[in-house]
DNA sequence: TTAAAAGTTGGAGTATACTCTAAGTCAAGA
DNA sequence: TCTTGACTTAGAGTATACTCCAACTTTTAA
C-alpha cells in the first residue's frame, strides 16, 4: 500500500505511454518526480498536476524546449509565479494566433465544399442534357 | 516575355521556398507543373491556384501524403470532383475536432493565467502582511 | 531462493517535413 | 564564345517528437 505510483501506473492514467513519460523525463520535463534509492521513479498523487499541465501545453502546441523551461520555474516554486504567468499569457498569444488561422482555413476549405458540391451538381445537368440531346 | 514562370518567382509569389517546392514536386504534390525540354519547370499562371489549395491544406494541418492523393484527383479533371468533395468533407471534420481540441486548451490556459494572476496577488498580500508584522 | 515481472539506462530507429549541398546542365548577355 | 547565374537531380543533414531495443538491475511472489 504505497502511496507511489509506477511509471506504467501513470502511463495508463494519463494516456501518455511510459516510452513517453521516459522520453519526457530525459529532456527534463519530470524534474519533479522522485526517485526510490535504486533508481526508480516514484510518482506521486501531486505529480498529476503537473503531468496535466505538460499535456495541455502539449496538446495547445507548445514544444517541448518551452515545456521544460516552465517546469524548471515551477520547481522553483511560489518565487517563479511571475515568470510563469508571463509565459502563459504569451502562450495564449500564440495559441489564439493558431485558432484564428486555422479557423481562417475552415473558412476557405467550407468554400471549396460548396465549390465542389455545386461542381458536382453543374456536372449532373450536363450529363442530363447529353441525354436530352441524345434522344 | 514568356508567359511561363521559374521556381524562384513562384517561390516570391507564393512564400513557399525554392527548396519547399522542389521537395513537394519529389513527393508528387506539384505533378500539373509543365517541364521544358531541357527539364526546367514551367509553371503557369493556372497553377497559382492548385498551389493556394496545397498551402490551405498544409496550413490547416493535412500531411504531405494526403495532399498528394488530392493532387492525383485534381489532375484527372472532373471525373473526380466527387471524391475530391469526400475529401475535402473529411478534412473539415478533422479541422473542426483540432478547432475545438484548441479551444478546450485556449479555456484551460486561459483558467491558468487567471489563476496565476490570482496567486501572484497573494503573494503581495503575503508579503504586505509580512511587512506589517514587522512593525 | 529463485524465477518472472517490471523497472532502469544509453542509444538506435522511425516518421514527418523540410533544408541544404554537390555536381552537373542550361540560358542569356558582354 | 564564354562566363555567370539560374536551373536540375540525388542524396545527405537537421529538427522534432517519439518509439523501441538490448543489457542490466530490482522487486515480488511462489
Amino acid at each position: 500500500m504505497s502511496e507511489f505510483y509506477t511509471i506504467h501506473d501513470v502511463a495508463q492514467r494519463t494516456g501518455i505511454s511510459a516510452y513517453t513519460l521516459r522520453y519526457y523525463d530525459k529532456e527534463g520535463l519530470l524534474t519533479f518526480v522522485k526517485r526510490s534509492e535504486s533508481g526508480i521513479r516514484l510518482f506521486s498523487e501531486a505529480d498529476f498536476e503537473p503531468l496535466y499541465t505538460i499535456t495541455v501545453l502539449k496538446k495547445s502546441g507548445m514544444p517541448i524546449k518551452e515545456i521544460r523551461e516552465f517546469m524548471k520555474l515551477y520547481l522553483k516554486g511560489n518565487e517563479t509565479i511571475h515568470e510563469r504567468l508571463l509565459m502563459f499569457q504569451e502562450h495564449k498569444k500564440n495559441l489564439q494566433k493558431k485558432i484564428d488561422e486555422l479557423n481562417e482555413m475552415m473558412a476557405i476549405v467550407d468554400y471549396k465544399c460548396w465549390y465542389f458540391e455545386e461542381a458536382e451538381k453543374h456536372n449532373d445537368i450536363n450529363y442530363y442534357m447529353e441525354l436530352k440531346e441524345d434522344e
